[in-house]
DNA sequence: ACCTGAACACCGTTCAAGT
DNA sequence: ACCTGAACACCGTTCAAGT
């Protein structure tokens, strides 16, 4: 072991790798991803923005690195064992964790997936889906489905959650319609009274259980 | 008719609102998102950065103005007659629409929804979903889970499309897992090889028409 | 009221130079 | 190899001042 950071020859390195992670996860935690610059982690480590370059190529590539280690320690919550249970559990799950990373919205429109930590999730889902009748190809088909309505939640709750901080003053479009708009769209005239309620009933778990049984449903007729 | 905008007393306006928000939409247009910025704006116009300060408190404020620009001279698609065709044909387009204009994903986060100008889509939405049998509230509930799935659709186009751009050498994760995770997980070992070839053959009618489907297996659950 | 010039307070990233 | 100081090329937004 002649390389081990801690027995290394020579001048001991200034700014390890594994520094840089953790203080960027803690800003990250703290602040969101929005009080995040290079700038402040470097002022954070009392080192130069160019020091955490030679780490890191961009800051893409940072985040990705701190998104791999969070979902690293990532504990493996109880299923369900009846199929359909352990599916929406997982889903449920999987949003509800990446919620507490409120900057991982920005992760995810650049792209990057966690990769092999989150492993786990997707063998489960598949297993669940294979018990109910899916084939290799089917079982990924669902994941790739059920991934969309993952991110659409995250984002959804994200922006909802910008709506409540720049001005509760500011009122939803719901409630600024003219009467001149309703005669043209009876309908939506009919629902719009009650669209802030059923927003705010808005169950995550049941979408997912509906989108989810969608899925088995599909399962069924190709087969 | 004092005050039209052409037919104004004194010295005319030389930047008139409407000026900029064609500007805007044209260089958001041709350069997308991230080659747009204020300065940039105000080059195009010949103007200076705080005169379209004067037309619009912030950025984001100009991008809520621009997509209602864009939403306004939307034409209004054949639909099928039967409602769940109907339901999924509406998705299906709003999904098309909004993926030609890659830069709503970033409105998208900020929140702000476009409004009235698309009002006809949830119309027919809803009256598809009422044909099928759903009440006011779950009408709205299906829509909004309907919501989550194309967010989610046009961020992972838009998630696929920069990983096209970054550089198509860098390959996608399953092209790089090791051998020592796939004896822990032994279902996506099994899926891996496929995961690609699946991942190509994602078809976003066939999904939407599982997720209404399961919407629609649930209207008949609740009554 | 409408607009300009110039600044404030930031960004991500690069690079010659030091040790 | 590892790190610093200083710069490059930008940002969104504000504000005193002009007409």
């Amino acid at each position: 072991m002649p390389d081990t950071p801690s027995r290394r020859r020579g001048r001991p390195i200034r700014l390890p790798r594994d520094t840089v992670v953790t203080a960027a996860t803690r800003l990250l935690a703290t602040g969101g991803a929005e009080a995040f610059s290079m700038r402040r982690l470097a002022d954070d480590l009392g080192t130069s923005t160019a020091a955490i370059y030679h780490h890191f190529p961009t800051k893409a590539a940072l985040f990705t690195v701190v998104l791999g280690a969070l979902a690293d320690d990532l504990q493996r919550p109880e299923l369900p064992d009846a199929p359909r249970e352990r599916l929406i559990a997982i889903v449920c799950y999987l949003i509800d964790t990446l919620d507490q990373l409120p900057w991982v919205a920005d992760i995810l429109v650049t792209g990057q997936s966690t990769g092999r930590s989150a492993m786990w999730m997707l063998n489960e889902f598949a297993d669940a889906a294979t018990e109910l009748g899916a084939g290799d190809r089917k079982a990924g088909y669902m994941y790739f489905t059920v991934w969309r309505f993952v991110v659409g939640e995250l984002m959804s709750r994200r922006a909802a959650q910008a709506q409540r901080d720049t001005e509760p003053a500011q009122p939803y479009w719901s409630d600024l319609i003219t009467t001149d708009q309703l005669t043209e769209f009876p309908t939506v005239a009919r629902l719009l009274p009650q669209w802030a309620d059923v927003r705010a009933e808005f169950r995550t778990e049941t979408a997912v259980a509906d989108v989810i049984d969608g899925l088995i449903a599909s399962i069924a007729r190709e087969r």
